[in-house]
DNA sequence: GTTTGTGAAGATATTCACAGCT
DNA sequence: AGCTGTGAATATCTTCACAAAC
């Protein structure tokens, strides 16, 4: 393998090949071969074989792949063998939900600390953790905390998202209906429900 | 303008111009040039005038273009016209935030009925729907709605997905984390959120 | 002068197809 | 024989750059 940028939409890919690795372990699956698991995912059996090499030789001709080898890596590159301590910012319907959301806990993701403004939530405590007033974004950086989900209204978050910012958040999950400016170092992922139910009818018959 | 099969890219796009035609027009503005329009949103001015010339000429040279005629353009061609009722079924924590999501009204999405397996919620009305036990699908169905919410556990999801297309379900919204199986003239978006969150850590710093 | 719409070029992603390893 | 890893071919998407429209 030589040195080739790995693309967007491979990353995009391993996380789904990381659940899909661990259904079959738990299934007690210890080898699969690249067409069987591409049928698996509804994916090009070459598609899995490149992406996967791009981060070096995990099969074997004529066998295939190792289940628990390739989960094992996978997870390392995507640096999800560590807890990943994560801040949520806006406890609403959205946010509540979120806090309450099994997947991140099964990818190893833990939400240690909760912010929202309505004095009525502040101190209340919800799935473990207490919901602490917006002034307080300070904790984050006592608490070493990088990534951020925020669920707040779009007029708040990029005021918002600017504080996070200041107290070393690096990555955002961005629930927000908005486009979010910040520095190059830092990582935003957006999540827009809206915009995604919106282009559904345009494939619909009729 | 000739004929060619409208790139995905584009028709993901296409909500967001919709969005951001809505913000001009609220702010009073009646022409948009496309460079300031692509600015507004990050992209390729030059990606604005081919994503709109896919469908007609819409632009005038020199001038740019009208807000009002574009937006209502883009509402026709994504079908946003009329109101698109909705089902969603499984009222947890997720489900109940979609209940009450204001981006979905503003496009001119309704959900028009909710469904549940737990007897504690069946019979409950959350922001003026009934919540109803799964086992009465088929009022789908009566109220001739097309689109339905999927936000039960992954278990429940294939299952829960045939019987919606039985009923006459035709675009699914899925968040439940799976891959669901539909006959081609069934269209399925996927909202991973797990997914999401879990390729944030790969491009962090360190 | 300004801005569109688009052919052509460039960039990125996917799939084919097969040499080479087991 | 069975399967991987990958060069080459193909497909898809984005951006440039400019003639034509206003």
């Amino acid at each position: 393998m030589r040195y080739r940028k790995i693309p967007d939409e491979t990353i995009k890919r391993l996380p789904l090949y990381v659940r899909h690795l661990q259904l079959l372990m738990d299934d007690g699956r210890s080898r699969i071969c690249s067409n069987e698991f591409a049928e698996g995912l509804c994916v090009n059996p070459a598609q899995v074989r490149r992406d996967l090499s791009f981060f070096g030789n995990f099969g074997k001709p004529g066998v295939g792949y190792d289940v628990k080898k390739v989960l094992r890596q996978l997870r390392n590159i995507l640096k999800l063998k560590n807890v990943n301590k994560t801040a949520l910012v806006g406890v609403g319907d959205l946010g509540s939900a979120l806090l309450g959301y099994p997947g991140f806990l099964q990818l190893n993701f833990e939400i240690v600390a909760a912010f929202d403004n309505d004095p009525k939530k502040i101190g209340v405590t919800k799935n473990n953790v207490v919901i602490e007033n917006v002034s307080k974004l300070n904790l984050i950086k006592q608490k070493k905390v990088r990534i951020a989900i925020i669920a707040v209204p779009p007029e708040a978050a990029q005021q918002i998202t600017e504080r996070l910012v200041e107290v070393g958040i690096v990555g955002i999950l961005n629930f927000a209906p908005c486009y979010l400016t910040v520095p190059k170092k830092v990582k935003v992922i957006n999540i827009d429900i809206a915009m995604d139910i919106a282009r559904l009818p345009y494939y619909l018959p009729r």
